[in-house]
DNA sequence: CCACAATATTTACGCGTGTAAAAGGGAGGA
DNA sequence: TCCTCCCTTTTACACGCGTAAATATTGTGG
């Protein structure tokens, strides 16, 4: 910059003025300075420029898993509103170990962002590292929020509504559903899973939570959500029941059970075979049959996550009273229940 | 950094060698100051460290899409590798938007990072961003290769073998397979089409290929097959014969229109639908009828990208010499096909 | 106990830029 | 014409740390 500065025939930082917004230097300085720019390629240092600044213009953003298109469209709402604003985003994967979690939110200290949007790792995230990284900038908790922690603001679906609204309507055409859940518990299972019993409860039915034994190795969700029900229906039971998974891609398993036991879930007379999921993953329209669900509102959730930190950045915001948002959900009725 | 120094009574230098290498500082003094580090909290900062460092330690990685399950698993692949080799990855994506894909390179010049991996927008990267981040520093393409960049590193999938398999597969089993393309072309589908083509002819079979004209509004993948299909089904074609699908998002929606029109495509007797894929999708398996498929090595595409791009930051190679390696595809024979 | 080597620590400087305060320059009014 | 005011540019210093060279310390053998 310095070389450059004496080519253009400016002073160094007249020159760093001109990067940060060429509004503060004269119009004829910066026509001299672009020309000097066509000749030479310069591009600012990265660090330096962030070292004995403000403000970094960053923000880092964790998501717990990489491979669930449920956080990737979320990453991509985050991204787009965090772009809209003019900041870089950081993204960090915790792939499911909270060790990662930690070393990620180390990083956006060290890093100075300016705030940090994270959605954690269901039930055993380290909370410690993530007080320490909320006591030190800006922060918002997303999808999904520890009991533990409940002065953090935080964005995401309301679950006791949205499961609620898909357990009253199960109800409504059909049988009324069992619950299929997971073994390893995350805080919006958890919450689903009341909400479902107290939905039950409300219209008069008997709850019924299975699959919270783990079965084999079932690591992922289609596997569980398939093992669970293999079993079931290798006995006859549940096969002319509902069935509302706590997520669609437990339900994804559940859906491929009752093909291999030749039975076709969909809405038809009462008393046959309903599955229904919930999130509204990207591929349910094209599943057989098509997964009806219950979706989560991944772009508003992403967009109020932004939009929230930016006001915490700016200071805009009184400080002692986290904000809460929760986002209804929406029932798609495709053709599985 | 200063203040904690002379609290723990070391000089600042001396506590900067206790952080990059303990083993650098003598037992006695690393224990002294490991005591003081207890009592306050501190972070050295990340751009201070790099500012002055020879080596960032960091990798740039760029791919193209965030929603395709596909690139999250590679995406995978090359951070558990970075993590391993003690590289902080700084992941970018390009969202489909050449301008977005140029900025990303432009941040990572700014950094300075060590080596950057690539997976680049098929058909429109900006070529002239590339070529100078190539100029600049390491630089390892991955998963698609433009031809006009052939002087490159570049480690990806065998086309030719993997879906010359597929297709005699296809040809072997039932009735020479239809191709079933996309319209927005990539380097990949076009080495797929031609593989396809060249294997048909070399069994002495007719290539068909369809899907090129784009329907609708099919900027999706699985809206784009589904479509096609369901075109040529309501016409009555194609309803007997194989169908590869360019990869296997289309093939989802193929079987989705093959499920609309009361087709069940499947291994059978000769003469009946059969629809194949490419990728290896992880849900795949989880898809009625189970989807037929040729495996990417993902994991090990990943992991030699990374590990070529070492060699090149250690400076390890030759230089002039850029290195293809293609992975082999592996037949997943399940239901569909 | 001393000389010498080997290791540990400190001194001194630099990394590439941002920013506040000081200096410069040009337009408008008396 | 001169002076003031405001905008632009420059000067001077700071950001937080890495690193080579210089110095101090420790360990070893005789």
């Amino acid at each position: 910059m310095e070389e450059l500065s004496v080519a253009i025939g400016v002073s160094r930082p007249t020159l760093s003025r001109f990067f940060q917004d060429p509004t503060l230097v004269k119009a004829n300085t910066v026509e001299r300075i672009e020309r000097g720019l066509t000749q030479v390629e310069y591009v600012p240092n990265f660090f330096a420029t962030r070292l004995n600044r403000k403000s970094t213009g960053m923000i880092g953003v964790i998501i717990p898993y990489l491979n669930d298109l449920f956080f990737t469209k979320l990453l991509q709402s985050v991204e787009e509103a965090a772009m809209r604003a003019g900041l870089t985003v950081i993204t960090q994967c915790s792939h499911s170990d909270p060790a990662i979690e930690a070393r990620a939110a180390e990083t956006f200290m060290s890093m100075n962002v300016d705030g940090a949007l994270v959605a954690p790792l269901g039930d055993h995230s380290d909370q410690a590292v993530q007080l320490r990284l909320k006591s030190r900038l800006p922060f918002v908790l997303m999808d999904s929020r520890p009991t533990t922690m409940p002065n953090v603001d935080f964005v995401g679906t309301n679950h006791i509504q949205s499961t609620g609204l898909m357990t009253e309507y199960l109800c409504r055409v059909g049988e009324p559903p069992a619950f299929l859940a997971m073994p390893r518990v995350n805080f919006n299972a958890l919450e689903r899973e009341a909400a479902y019993i107290a939905q039950m409860e409300k219209l008069g039915f008997e709850p019924e939570v299975l699959g919270t034994e783990s079965v084999s190795d079932s690591a992922h969700f289609e596997e569980h959500g398939e093992a669970i029900l293999d079993a079931e229906f290798a006995h006859g039971r549940l096969t002319d029941r509902s069935i509302l998974c706590v997520n669609d891609r437990v339900a994804i398993g559940a859906i491929r059970a009752a093909a291999r036991h030749g039975l076709t879930p969909g809405r038809g007379a009462k008393g046959g075979l309903r599955i229904a999921g919930h999130d509204d993953y990207p591929l349910c329209p094209y599943l057989n049959p098509a997964l009806t669900t219950v979706a989560q509102n991944t772009d508003a959730i992403g967009k109020k996550a932004v939009s929230r930190l930016l006001q915490m950045i700016r200071g805009e915001v009184s400080g002692d009273t986290p904000e809460i948002t929760l986002f209804d959900g929406e029932l798609k009725l495709r053709e599985s229940a």
